[in-house]
DNA sequence: TCCTGCCTCAAACGCGCGTTTGAAATTCAT
DNA sequence: ATGAATTTCAAACGCGCGTTTGAGGCAGGA
């Protein structure tokens, strides 16, 4: 650890963790990343074989930071009631509204591979699953019956996915006009609830009676015109 | 109209729809544009001033494109079934998922602006409202009661407007593993369906008491896990 | 015919990007 | 201390980007 070369290997993982997390993969470039960890252009590709490369060991910091710091024990998620586990999910997913720490900084990094798959990212979550795919698939398990269909589970886990980053995802356009929120601590926890009651509400929904207005599933057809 | 000038305009304006619907503003070069449309690179700066120039006539165009072909008429909307109403929107958004028209290029370049919101945009809607912002608010206003806050509203305005666009933004992830997604037309008459139930009861659920677990009509209670 | 405004075109400009180069500096084992 | 391996460094490379240049084509009126 102690050795030099560890020294700025550290530091670019550091500076560029906090880079990719606020501007994505593409958006961040080396030059900027290397001038945070006071470090050489050349490094990148003498340590890490590349911008890709530092990306990946990025990723993996954000996974682990993920075992280490997240609100969420997945052991003992099945046992928690799921409205309890829902407001836990999704504070987990709106922290880097208020906090700015690793979990926040990882939360963000998926956040932007939710809006621009990197095959870097592809490739790492394909050996081993994303933390916040499998308690979500828990969550969902919880309000959905068995008689679910696949289908209707994998739409639903999509969905629950994304609720809370449509919120993460830039809360500075929400903070200026004509939005003016204001991002503190008490209006997230409102957000929390809300979204908790909505998400809730629509989750238990599924398995009641369907429309009763009509054949919704094999409904006429509206894309023809 | 016939005039020689137009005619590369015209092509250049189609070109960039197309350019811009697929890959956004950023991603979009004037190199790809120009070629589609057989044109000289520098004939976007001569007939538009540059890239954003052009640009701001393609979101005009879309803008166009929504009063011509949307499938809901404003007017109408007050008087409509909340629930039809809801279906008709998810409709509309989910367009492009089926559909290669006009009306669903104009949704795509507005999904990418609920991405990455461009200062051309932003100047255009604040000039006049955005009809999918409307139309939402309008949705909105039938599910939640007068005694809602305004930043209920806000809230629940945003979290409305990205419900489709979470399976618009890139629907190839989705139907390649490991989600395998085949988005046929039947496909997406079962997703319009599951999203206007679990919308429906998520913005039906608001404006009942709060988190308790008491109430018959919440839902089921959590007597298992 | 000549001129004048409109329009097109190939080429080049300046910039930021990720990466490579080759030598200098540093570290480490012998 | 010495030689080899490791690590840093400034500079440059090649590429794609949006834009500019300046010459040339092509009308229509005097």
């Amino acid at each position: 650890m102690s050795r030099p070369s560890e020294l700025t290997r550290h530091a670019l993982i550091e500076a560029a963790t906090a880079v990719f997390a606020e501007k994505g993969y593409e958006g961040g470039s080396v030059r900027l990343i290397t001038h945070k960890a006071k470090a050489n252009q050349a490094a990148i590709t003498y340590h890490f074989g590349g911008k890709d490369g530092l990306y990946r060991e990025v990723l993996r910091g954000a996974l682990h930071a993920f075992d280490e710091y997240s609100l969420i024990d997945e052991a003992a998620l099945p046992d928690m009631d799921r409205d309890e586990a829902l407001r836990l999910f999704l504070r987990q997913q709106l922290i880097p509204l208020v906090k700015r720490n690793q979990l926040s900084r990882a939360v963000r990094l998926f956040n932007w591979e939710m809006l621009k798959r990197t095959d870097i990212f592809q490739e790492l979550i394909a050996l081993e699953p994303l933390p916040i795919l499998t308690t979500a698939q828990g969550i969902v398990d919880k309000f959905l019956p068995g008689t679910a269909s696949p289908e209707e589970r994998t739409i639903a886990l999509i969905w629950l996915v994304n609720q809370a980053y449509i919120f993460v995802r830039d809360y500075e356009h929400l903070s200026k006009p004509p939005t003016n929120l204001a991002f503190d601590e008490d209006f997230v926890e409102r957000l929390i609830d809300m979204l908790a009651r909505m998400l809730g509400a629509a989750l238990a929904g599924l398995h009641r009676p369907r429309q009763q207005k009509g054949p919704a599933g094999t409904g006429p057809r509206l894309f023809t015109a």
